[in-house]
DNA sequence: GTCTATAAATAGATAGAC
DNA sequence: GTCTATCTATTTATAGAC
């Protein structure tokens, strides 16, 4: 693969990831890719195998950055209450991909999300092994999924709420602050919850 | 407006919110919708004022409608906990209208889902009610907004993720029953740190 | 109000020259 | 690998008869 074949296909994945992201499968044209990503309309079929496959590219390769991410934030994390908000900050700068990503996994076309693919909570493992360090090894297995999962849900939903629907609507309790707020004190019922 | 008149819209109405939640806005056709509601294409037209509006009002009735069935679901409830697995699963029988409303409300396009409208969370007031209930009348209102919130996000959160990507995958601890128990667990933990 | 017919635009995909 | 040109199919929307 030549470095021009590698720079036109790396150019198409960042537009389309961006269409793909504001208005939707069937929301987007490949057409529209091509002319923003300024390649010719018939290198998208020609470097990836169709539009669904492109999407479908786009939605692994989301996944995987996602998870490094969080990853390199709980490893560089002080305690579980501020990489759970630094997460919550992380999905406001990424507000887009988030989004997107949902509105991907959302979709019942099962010809666009393969089952079976890993699509869990990005970077879990590693907030995993944050609670076990918080609150001891006694810990069971079960604990632990439900503390991920109790923590986790409530930090990406909050983050999904502030990006759309609640994002220019003055709702009490609502604010960046409070959300915030919200986390850390969510945070710290369900490790003294485990502790018990 | 004569019955016959009644009878199509409201015909092109329950078929539309079918097709909306599978395939979304841009993968549903007018034709289609008027094909499975055996009416004719022009009449979707001539009813609405062409397919985005259908598609808001389709929106606001189905938040609406949601909101009812929350409400009703609150007061019958014995307890919090109870209620909350009944949201749960009252959403798993509801799973293509949830999944397409959270889809609308993660739509980006102003123009399908008009800022300032009231899609907060359905039957809030109502669950509310029951948290004030079983806490007593001391607890602040910034307290109430946060259970509200913590529980809410994580019921729905569940539901959302409990119909499409973890679905047909065997995840561990998130079998229907795991996701109840675990609503209820959180449940007993905000509960009791409003009660300090 | 409902119908047929059609306008006008756009879509994904590919063949074949270079 | 990239280009132009084009095929085939589908879309929303509307005009006009009934």
């Amino acid at each position: 693969m030549t470095d021009q074949s590698t720079e036109t296909k790396s150019r198409i994945m960042e537009v389309a990831r961006v269409l793909f992201a504001n208005n939707g499968f069937d929301g987007t044209s490949v057409r529209e890719i091509a002319r923003l990503a300024e390649v010719n309309v018939a290198s998208v079929n020609y470097h990836f195998a169709g539009k669904e496959k492109l999407f479908h590219e786009i939605l692994l390769k989301g996944h995987a950055d996602c998870s490094a991410d969080i990853q390199s934030m709980a490893l560089a994390g002080a305690n579980l209450e501020d990489v759970l908000v630094e997460i919550f900050r992380y999905f406001q700068t990424k507000s887009h991909d988030l989004l997107s990503h949902f509105k991907m996994m959302m979709s019942t076309d099962q010809k666009i999300v393969p089952a079976g693919e890993d699509m869990g909570p990005p970077g879990g493992k590693a907030i995993v092994e944050i609670i076990i360090k918080e609150t001891g090894k006694n810990v069971t297995e079960e604990d632990l999924h439900w503390a991920l999962k109790s923590l986790f849900s409530h930090t990406i939903h909050m983050s999904l709420m502030y990006n759309c629907c609640f994002k220019n609507n003055a709702v009490p309790y609502s604010s960046r602050e409070d959300i915030e707020k919200g986390i850390r004190r969510l945070t710290r019922i369900v490790l003294k919850e485990l502790k018990v």
